[in-house]
DNA sequence: CTTCCTGCAAAATGTTTGCATATCC
DNA sequence: GGATATGCAAACATTTTGCAGGAAG
C-alpha cells in the first residue's frame, strides 16, 4: 500500500494507516496523534503530508479549525450536520460533468485534478 | 446590510465589510486584520464568526492552514491552482440536482442548507 | 441606560522546524 | 552504507478567551 505511493514502509506510517483502518470517517491530525500511540506528533504531521501527496489520504473540509484526512479508498463526499457535527458518507458523485464544464468555462486553467464537495445541513435528531 | 443580518452596525464590522468590498477574492482572517487598520485581531475573529452565521460572509476551503472568507453575494465556486495558489471564480453552478439526490440518498439528514465545492488543478502558467 | 462590542493581553490550540539518532532498503 | 524517517524540544502561526471600558440602539 505504501509502496504504491513510492514511500518507505516505516513503523510510523504503518501505524498511522492502521489507525485509519480501525476508524470510520475523517480524522484530524490531533486525533491521529492521540490514537496512534508511540508515534510523535511531528511524525504524524510529516507523514500525513506525504501520504496526501502520494494519494493514499485525502483532505476533507469540515469547516473546523483543524485539518481532517481520510483514506482515499473510493471516491465520495460527506453530509455534515452544522449542529452536532455528525458526518454521513455519500456514495454517489456525479460531479464529472460539472467539472468538465468548469474547465471549459475557465480561461486560465489547464486541468482539474481534484475537487472537494461537502454538503452542510441539519440531521434529523438535531431538528426537533 | 448588517441590519439584514440582525447585527448592530458597529465601526469594526463596517470596516471589515469595507475591506471585503475593496478586494476581490477570498481573504484570511489574518489578511483582514492587516488590511483593516484600527480594528483589533480579536474583533476581526469575533466579527467574522458572526458575519458568517448571519450569512453575510461564507467560508471558503482553499486547503491552506488559515480560514478564508468571502462576501456572500452571488453563489459561486472556485478553481484553485495547486502550484501557485491562483484562484479563479466560476460563475455557473449546477449542483442543485446533486444536492437533492444527496438528501434523498441520506438516511439521517433532514435538510441541506449549504455546500462547498472547489476544484483543484493547475493553471496554464504553472503548466510549462 | 442596557446590551452588546471592542481592545488589550494572555492563553489555548494547531502546525512546522532543527538537529541528533535510529530505521529502512 | 546511504538516504530517509523519527523523536524531542522549541519556534511559529492561528484562533480563543477574560476582563474593563466604550459605543450602539
Amino acid at each position: 500500500m505504501l509502496r504504491k505511493g513510492k514511500l518507505k514502509a516505516t513503523r510510523g506510517r504503518l501505524a498511522i494507516l492502521a489507525t485509519f483502518e480501525n476508524t470510520c470517517g475523517p480524522l484530524s491530525a490531533e486525533e491521529i496523534a492521540q490514537k496512534t500511540k508511540g508515534v510523535d506528533k511531528a511524525t504524524v504531521y510529516r507523514s500525513l503530508a506525504l501520504l496526501e501527496i502520494s494519494g493514499l489520504l485525502r483532505k476533507v473540509d469540515l469547516r473546523k479549525h483543524a485539518t481532517y484526512y481520510e483514506l482515499q479508498e473510493h471516491h465520495h463526499h460527506h453530509l455534515i450536520c452544522q449542529t452536532c457535527g455528525r458526518i454521513e458518507e455519500l456514495a454517489a458523485c456525479e460531479i464529472e460533468t460539472i467539472s468538465k464544464k468548469a474547465l471549459k468555462e475557465s480561461s486560465h486553467f489547464q486541468n482539474i485534478t481534484d475537487h472537494s464537495l461537502e454538503f452542510f445541513g441539519t440531521c434529523k435528531s438535531c431538528m426537533k
